[in-house]
RNA sequence: GCCGAUGUAGCUCAGCUGGCUAGAGCAGCUGAUUUGUAAUCAGCAGGUCGUGGGUUCGAGUCCCUCCAUCGGCUCCA
């Protein structure tokens, strides 16, 4: 007999080798119907794997993630089973579960897998899943996983057993099909019910560049039709909040292909938000005690050979700028920082005057790959809310904590709530990506590590997301479709002081190296926007919103009361508009609705005769009559619910 | 940059296997209507079908080039 803990510390005694299936049959018939994965010691088994030993068992259903990757893991054989039975001879090389379904990368040789193949294979999934297979796990040496690979041509799994160590190699079969597997599969295909393939894409062997590149089929599947048919609605819904779509809808940008791609232009609606979103930003960095500076559009190129950028990205960049002198050249500025290192460098300074914090909302330009650019969060041009702050080595920490601060007051006024912080570190297989020294980079990643800890962040390491020259605590946003964004950025910077020679005059009357914040709270303005309409869906905060009210009069007898009302909002700096055409309340209230203007006012007979007005906000409420002194006092209550002063 | 897809009026879309002057709704303009909480009615105007080339008696429709966009990969100072 051997003893299986549950979750909830319930000790089972039970024989030796039997299943985690048996186990949630024991529990409840109920269980045993929906437990598609077991985890032993932590370790991912088998629902049929027999148990030999004393341990911790938990039983994962399609409810936890652990079951959803378990079901999409299995899928994603079925994929493949599919493939290779449609497609003989592919080459399959690696099929993982993800967030959202799973993919299978395949070598199709010659073939061409177009979106219009993937309902074929969709069928023959489903036809696949119906025979109720059953998925079992088998121990290979790596002789035998070698040539049996090796007898396919398959370099790909050839290449992934190389890696493997003897003993630790498994199989999965189901049907007639086979894999290299490390395990977690769902108790048999049956329970695979719907299943869609979503597209295909072409995807690097083991994301490099300059290896094959093999087709990606991406699926997701579910074990209800009804799930499914969910699924794919919210990505309807989700299509809706596209801030490509809404930023056209409401006029706040567009693009040009005569001014070139990745080049937004700002409309008028979206330049004055976006001026009240610099606004609101620098107050709130005046208290921070932030100084604006300026800085050109250009800058020689001596000035990012100094920096480094030129050598890391220079041949990637938009080209140098020839000026009619021999041999001068200009770069469009992708970034601001090594102006603002000569702003330092303008005159010395005393440790007495540290820190200095440098702001600019600075227009860079960078030359993003084609494929990448991507509405208005991937663009050539933005604007970087950017600024960078010269301390003493002491000062880093209460600097760099402040920052924190500032960044958490921008997302909690606009409601970002749901943000993940990343502490962006080196790649340690990767040194030559980086510069600067071992200690320099020991230092800033403790400094950023420290400061994440104290102030209670929630946070997440990964490595290989520093920037060349430091490492980056970064505040991530999802958008409406779940993928990640990098929106506030704060990064510590030894190398730039140093590449620039960065001085102040301590107290020991010596020179000594200043250290370097970069920060960006919004990241850029273009992202921030895009990344902001597709959280609120358009309908922003009261504070930042284009039009907070618009007049609607019912009839011309009232327009002059309406215009009136009108003189009176905008005297207390309410943004109002009026609507004085010659249409249908019902029309102008449906326009209104359209725009996403948060409050409407509706004037006729009894609103004109009485001094009042009658107010419905955007979603249909009808909030009954206000007087102009009470409807601006509510205004000004609701936009203080957001806007809050940073202190 | 790479893989796959898409590109018809300001917007959303129709246009079957190539065949007369390319259609609709909304938006716009003109007129009527003066309106009470999500679309008043009528008329008018609007497109060299992304670009350039080719096949054909004939191309929005088939082929190629380029451009842009979308979903991924790679990249992201």
């Amino acid at each position: 007999m051997i003893q299986i803990t549950l979750p909830d510390g319930a000790i089972k005694s039970v024989a030796k080798g039997t299943t985690p299936f048996d186990i949630a049959r024991e529990i409840s018939e109920g269980l045993a119907r929906n437990i598609i994965s077991a985890s032993f010691n932590s370790r991912t088994v088998e629902t049929q794997t027999p148990l030999e030993e004393d341990g911790a068992l938990v039983l994962y259903t399609w409810q936890q993630p652990e079951g959803k990757k378990a079901f999409w893991h299995s899928s994603a054989h079925v994929l493949a089973q599919a493939l290779e039975l449609l497609y003989p001879g592919i080459k399959l090389t690696i099929g993982p579960a993800i967030e959202n379904g799973f993919y299978y990368d395949v070598d199709f040789g010659e073939y061409t897998l177009s979106d219009r193949d993937l309902g074929e294979i969709e069928k023959k999934m489903l036809e696949i899943a119906r025979g109720k297979h059953t998925f079992s796990m088998r121990s290979a040496s790596k002789d035998e996983a070698l040539s049996y690979y090796k007898s396919q041509n398959n370099e790909y799994k050839v290449e992934l057993i190389d890696n493997l160590e003897d003993g630790t190699i498994t199989f999965c079969d189901h049907d007639s099909f086979t894999d290299l597997c490390r395990g977690g599969h769902v108790p048999h295909t049956g329970i695979i019910k719907s299943v869609k393939l979503l597209s295909v894409a072409g995807a690097y062997w083991r994301g490099d560049e300059t290896k094959t590149q093999l087709t990606r089929v991406y699926g997701i599947s579910f074990p209800k039709q009804k799930e499914l048919t969910e699924y794919l609605a919210l990505l309807e819904e989700a299509k809706k909040r596209d801030h490509r779509k809404l930023g056209k809808e409401l006029e706040l940008f567009t693009f040009s292909q005569k001014v070139g791609q990745g080049l937004p232009l700002w409309l008028p609606k979206g330049a004055a938000l976006r001026e009240r979103l610099e606004n609101f930003l620098k107050k709130a960095q005046q208290k921070a005690g932030y100084e604006q500076v300026v800085t050109p559009h250009i800058g020689n190129k001596d000035l990012y050979v100094t920096s480094g950028h030129y050598e890391k990205y220079g041949a990637d960049s938009f080209q140098a700028i020839q000026t009619p002198a021999e041999g001068e050249e200009f770069l469009l500025k992708p970034m601001n920082c090594p102006h603002h290192c000569e702003i330092y460098n303008s005159k010395p300074w005393s440790y007495k005057e540290l820190p200095k914090r440098f702001a600019e909302f600075g227009t860079v330009y960078r030359y993003e790959q084609s494929g990448e650019l991507h509405g208005l969060t991937r663009v050539r041009g933005f604007t970087q809310d950017d600024a960078h702050i010269f301390c003493m080595p002491d000062q880093l920490d209460q600097e760099f904590k402040n920052v924190i601060d500032l960044v958490l007051y921008v997302f909690g006024s606009l409601g970002f709530e749901n943000f993940t912080a990343q502490v962006s570190l080196r790649d340690p297989k990767k040194p030559e990506k980086y510069i600067g020294s071992d200690e320099n980079w020991e230092k800033a990643e403790q400094a950023i590590l420290n400061a994440a800890k104290s102030k209670e962040l929630n946070y997440v390491v990964e490595y290989g997301e520093a920037a060349f020259y430091g490492p980056k605590l970064d505040f991530m946003v999802k958008d409406a479709l779940g993928r990640n964004w990098q929106l506030g950025t704060i990064q510590v910077d030894y190398n730039l002081p140093e590449r620039f020679d960065l001085t102040y005059k301590g107290s020991d009357n010596g020179l000594h190296r200043p250290v370097m914040i970069h920060r960006a709270p919004f990241g850029s303005m273009e992202r921030f926007v895009a990344i902001l309409l597709e959280h609120t869906g358009g309908n922003f905060p009261l504070w930042l919103t284009p039009s907070q009210v618009i007049i609607l009069p019912v009839g011309e007898k009232y327009e002059k009361y309406a215009q009136k009302v009108l003189k009176s909002l905008e005297n207390h700096e309410i943004r109002a508009l009026i609507d004085c055409r010659n249409e249908t309340v019902g029309k102008k209230i449906r326009e209104a609705e359209m725009n996403k203007t948060p409050y409407m006012i509706i004037i006729g007979e009894k609103e004109a005769s009485e001094e009042t007005l009658s107010l419905r906000k955007h979603g249909g409420e009808d909030m009954g009559m206000f007087t102009e002194i009470e409807f601006v006092k509510f205004i000004e209550k609701e936009v203080n619910k957001t806007l809050k002063t940073f202190n």
